[in-house]
RNA sequence: GGAGGGGUACCAAAGCGGUCAAAUGGGGCGGGCUGUAAACCCGCUGGCUCCGGUCUUCGAAGGUUCGAAUCCUUCCCCCUCCA
């Protein structure tokens, strides 16, 4: 089975630049290797962003191989300038570390912790954070040439438009080439898979590999996914697609999926699900509103992958429950209250703006003038009293637009 | 270092003494059509408001004026060309 991994790598639209192709192929469809992929940490969560990055650990971990997920506590003190205008804030290790512990749980829910080549996770603060300065100078500053890391992307973007671009920050790709180096050394990491902004990261660290140890080893990118009105993935009216329920709950993260793009859903199934290659091919042959069952068997599979089986159960239950009987579902967002208040009234405005269905009085006054509130389905165009009366079936919906509902319970 | 051009709302870009909360396009939000899609059409897109108004906003700070995004001064930042 492992001679088809790289086929099915390269099938589902995983691989998009590889140092070299017939060797990586070589490589991984008959050896059982480790390899890493670098993620940052600046934010508290990953986004869809990054899922194909994971999804490729997952598939090369299914094949046998161990993926090592680096989590960069010492180079996100740095701040990578790939794809940055300006400078990143930098922030303290104290929320890094933080960043570090809840990142981490998507990872486990994506790879598997036990068995032979369970993941094992590191982080370069480890060897970055005591370097010696002149030691590291004297043996690795010789391998890199200011010529050439002028050349690279990264860094001529910012040179070009007069930027300015901090020594700290020039030192990004060198910490990740020595990465790559020491995760070799430790770990024998022979592979380093990276998004394609990364790819003259991953190059640096590959030559450094070589000169300094005289050893070949591999790197490969993949695809910046976007969705086919060119636009990167993964944005919602609530912002982000967030990877952690806490940021993003399971029924927004299946709705997400269900609202893809007719056009994109073949390829999303194919990268972002398990099901066979085979399998998907059918549903390509889909037309008209029949895409919808493949959009649903898209969030489904996506949801279960992320929240597990019975999340993406609930989730499609509520959807089919909230959008096609338009009534409501226990994973709606639900605000419960107590029934003296809804005894007094509770003021709609004041309860919209504090779900953000409006960011002000004035934005809740246009909405409610384009129509677009509604009231257990019923159309608002004034201010209204919500009270006891207004619960049906134990909950009053509240709905802006056709796609955001909001139930509310009482005590 | 010299010469010129510019900084306007989420972004791009008009405006260049009052009629400017600021044209237009994009984005976003809502409505219609539909399949929870796309395309298309329509509306909205600073805050507060007793819906009469009112307050804050055009790089920053001062000034001129009855009145400034628009004129003047200083400062900060960006771009192009020359050296």
């Amino acid at each position: 089975m492992l001679n088809k991994l790289f086929s099915e790598f390269t099938d589902r639209g995983y691989l998009f630049q590889c140092t070299n192709n017939d060797q990586v192929r070589n490589l991984i469809n008959t050896k059982k290797i480790r390899f890493y992929i670098g993620f940052d940490c600046t934010a508290k969560s990953l986004h869809v962003g990054s899922l194909v990055q994971i999804m490729c650990l997952r598939l090369l971990q299914k094949y046998g191989h161990t993926p090592v997920v680096l989590l960069g506590g010492g180079t996100t003190l740095i701040g990578d300038p790939s794809g940055k205008d300006e400078s990143r804030k930098i922030l303290s290790s104290k929320e890094i570390n933080k960043n570090i512990t809840s990142i981490k749980k998507v990872f486990q829910k994506f790879l598997k912790s036990k068995g032979k080549n369970k993941v094992i996770f590191v982080n370069n603060k480890n060897w970055l954070s005591n370097l010696n300065y002149i030691n590291f100078l004297r043996k690795h500053g010789k391998y890199f040439t200011i010529n050439k890391m002028l050349t690279f992307d990264s860094v001529k973007n910012r040179l070009d438009r007069e930027q300015s671009l901090s020594f700290l920050e020039f030192n990004y790709m060198i910490f990740q080439a020595y990465d790559f180096l020491i995760l070799n050394e430790k770990q024998k990491v022979e592979l380093q898979i990276g998004g394609s902004d990364q790819w003259g990261n991953i190059v640096n660290g590959v030559d450094l590999v070589k000169k300094v140890n005289n050893k070949e080893v591999y790197g490969l990118t993949t695809p910046l996914i976007l969705n086919s009105s060119g636009l990167k993935m993964g944005k919602t009216s609530e912002g982000a697609v967030w990877l952690d329920k806490n940021l993003l709950s399971s029924y927004d993260y299946w709705q997400f999926w269900r609202n893809t793009d007719d056009k994109d859903v073949i390829r999303y199934l194919k990268l972002f699900t398990e099901l066979d290659l085979e399998k998907i091919k059918y549903y390509e042959g889909l037309s008209g509103s029949d895409i919808n069952q493949a959009k649903i068997l898209l969030a489904d599979e996506a949801t279960k992958l992320l929240h597990g089986k019975e999340a993406a159960l609930k989730a499609k239950k509520t959807s089919i429950n909230t959008f096609e009987k338009k009534s409501g579902g226990d994973e709606l967002p639900t605000t419960r209250i107590n029934r003296n208040i809804l005894k007094k009234g509770l003021q709609l405005k004041e309860f919209i703006i504090s779900i953000k269905f409006a960011t002000s009085n004035s934005d809740f006054k246009r909405n409610l003038e384009n129509r677009a509130y509604r009231i257990n389905n019923k159309i608002i165009n004034s201010d209204v009293s919500l009270t006891e009366k207004d619960i049906e079936d134990d909950s009053i919906k509240i709905s802006f637009g056709k796609k955001r509902h909001h139930l509310i319970k009482a005590n």
